[in-house]
DNA sequence: GGCTTTTTATTTGAATGCGAAAAAACCCCA
DNA sequence: TGGGGTTTTTTCGCATTCAAATAAAAAGCC
């Protein structure tokens, strides 16, 4: 056995970050992954073992040569509280220290809501997670709606819930979980949780689509959300729309590409017209819809998409929200739509997926800023 | 005198760096730069001085305490070449190691120019730069026309030049030069020349609007410039414009706000007139204009300025190429024109500048990679 | 001038991380 | 059964880097 010397903490956290992903399954390539020596990992991973963070799971035999001895996340280690809210709901999931969702918690809020109202929610939600849960919390990760600042941990602002204005989150939660709370807007944060749960896991260059009550976008540049000057990138909803429209007036991509926008438009009903109880099943059921509204409807998010992917040389755009009801054709369509519009896209890679993660992602991303910021020690 | 152990070569080039841009002026300020202790950095600079890379140039007294001894680069330990170059020339800078620009050259290339003859160019305004410039040439940046492939060195594809597809510049110039070279898209550099000549200096998001005979922009997020997947983030040109055109017809940004469609709409004829002999001076022309043509031209920059803004929540805008003749009025209108079609923009600190650089910011920028990929020893 | 205060630079011993070599653990093949 | 080949893991000595203490250089103040 190698004498125990101390280690950065920042350098064990990333080597339990590569083991959870899976993309590091031993010794050596957990070096590789760090970009570390082989020694260096050894001592970094005797240190994770001795802390019962990381086990030694049996062996894996290659081609040839000496079988590299597996190392797996010990699940019960602790676990992370992923939670995501908006003004009608709190979503919150526990996941396992080997990044296993376990259990959700959703919770209605009432209508008119209140911010320390919400905070009271968001630690019971925490709380019941905690029953459920093997293991000491370990961190909390939030997924914020409207403009956040991460670094100062406060929620700026946030129009559906009516005094959502400089809320120091970070301060109010840390103090009550005394773990580590991180903030991070909740479509962001879904551009995580596509790296560690879904379709962004291989990719550096990506981008979230979220259509709900607006239309907001989340990117991803090799590897890093972009954030923007002032935390608000990716406010596509305001823009003009139609583009043809003489600008100063109201009518912007959220009126017109919202989920229920799209709903509206889709069922040809009117702008007055009461929106389905469910939302989702009512979009379900328009999947197989047809005719010169379905059309328009792609069309008018093929040109959106087109432009963005003009500007940003994305390649691949994930589909969230209620809109992912309305399955692959309505994406194909799209993708189909703005290879039609903009032929010189062919060959860009363009490509429109709808996500595989379903309705809790938000809480789902929360819960990967959680592992991410976490340190050992 | 300290021993004189070896040190990354990473670290030491990091160090120039900060001292050559200023950010730096002392060991002690150069370890608070750099994040590492005074100690090391003390290391550091024994390391450099005596490599004859850094000087002490007397003393800096502050308010109180023992005065720091300034650190100035060397300006003739070495030099850099930037050149970048289109269809129609070639621009080629000197700039001393101090990073101060000491020579130019221009070379007018003919029409319909191979590559072949645009890489044995490049090579003779690097002789000539050597002429007059201190020391070892060190490194040489080439800003390169339309896709650029970084990583491999290769120029991808450029319309307005025949051949020019797959050039492997680095591994043609790298084997005459024999020193390194580095790559980047044209409009990328001089997002980098901005950083070190001009107002990119203390910001770290920020966008080049590069108007010419197309319309691209180069975005920088958090210090880094955006690629894209393929290398080909920023081709707004290629937008559908007006916005209104129905889709698949030729109406495009590239036509409706290139430097030459912008003159022909300011001097009020159409597409069949001849363009001035020189476009620069055309344009300062019109730089007192007004009117219609002069608002709608304001509009139309605005419409996109804001649209990128939105997406992108960039702030400054930095204005380059020809237009920058329409000087600081056709900027700020541009900016209040943004500000009156989206009001929801004006707390979002929307600024478009005019580039302060001049005509061979690309050159310069080119010459900023030279200096950033460089390394001691 | 001598004293304290403040800031910068250097020295020193300790420790974290690396490279190279050795050891270990498996395969294959005779 | 044992040797050669291959890959993984560990050992070991060394070097880069750090933290803390120390030295240095000035201003202010009495």
């Amino acid at each position: 056995m190698r004498k125990n010397p101390t280690v950065q903490r920042e350098s064990l956290g990333a080597a339990v970050l590569q083991v959870r992903s899976g993309r590091a399954t031993s010794r050596t390539t957990l070096s590789r992954a760090l970009g570390i020596s082989p020694s260096t990992t050894g001592l970094y991973v005797d240190h994770l073992i001795a802390a019962n963070f990381l086990n030694e799971s049996g062996l894996n035999q290659g081609a040839m040569g000496r079988p590299r001895r597996t190392l797996t996340t010990h699940p019960e280690a602790g676990w992370f509280a992923g939670v995501e809210f908006n003004a009608q709901r709190i979503q919150a999931v526990g996941v396992d220290f080997s990044g296993r969702l376990k259990t959700t918690v959703e919770v209605i809020l009432p209508s008119e809501v209140l911010a320390g109202q919400v905070i009271k929610s968001i630690l019971a939600c925490v709380a019941r997670l905690a029953e459920t849960m093997q293991g000491p919390l370990l961190s909390v990760g939030l997924g914020v709606p409207g403009l956040v600042d991460v670094q100062a941990g406060v929620g700026l602002y946030f129009a559906f819930i009516p005094d959502w204005q400089q809320v120091p989150l970070v301060e109010l939660l840390g103090s009550k979980l005394k773990v580590p709370v991180i903030l991070q807007n909740n479509l962001r944060a879904i551009a995580l949780a596509e790296r560690w749960f879904g379709l962004g896991h291989g990719l550096s260059v990506y981008v979230i689509l979220g259509p709900r009550s607006g239309f907001g976008i989340a990117m991803v540049q090799e590897g890093r959300v972009i954030e923007g000057a002032q935390h608000a990138a990716g406010e596509v909803g305001r823009w003009p729309w139609p583009l043809s429209e003489g600008v100063g007036n109201s009518h912007t991509l959220h009126h017109a590409l919202s989920a229920p926008a799209t709903w509206r438009r889709l069922a040809g009903v009117d702008g007055q017209a009461k929106l389905p109880e469910d939302l989702r099943a009512g979009l379900a059921a328009l999947a197989d819809a047809a005719g010169p509204e379905w059309d328009a409807v792609c069309a008018d998010y093929a040109r959106v998409i087109g432009m963005l992917h003009l500007v940003l040389n994305t390649g691949v755009f994930i589909l969230h929200g209620p809109l992912t009801m309305l399955g692959e054709r309505f994406c194909h369509s799209i993708t189909e739509s703005a290879l039609t519009q903009m032929p010189s896209l062919r060959d860009t890679g363009l490509k429109v997926v709808p996500s595989t993660l379903g309705d809790n992602a938000g809480a789902l991303g929360a819960a990967s800023l959680a592992m991410e910021a976490w340190l050992p020690g």
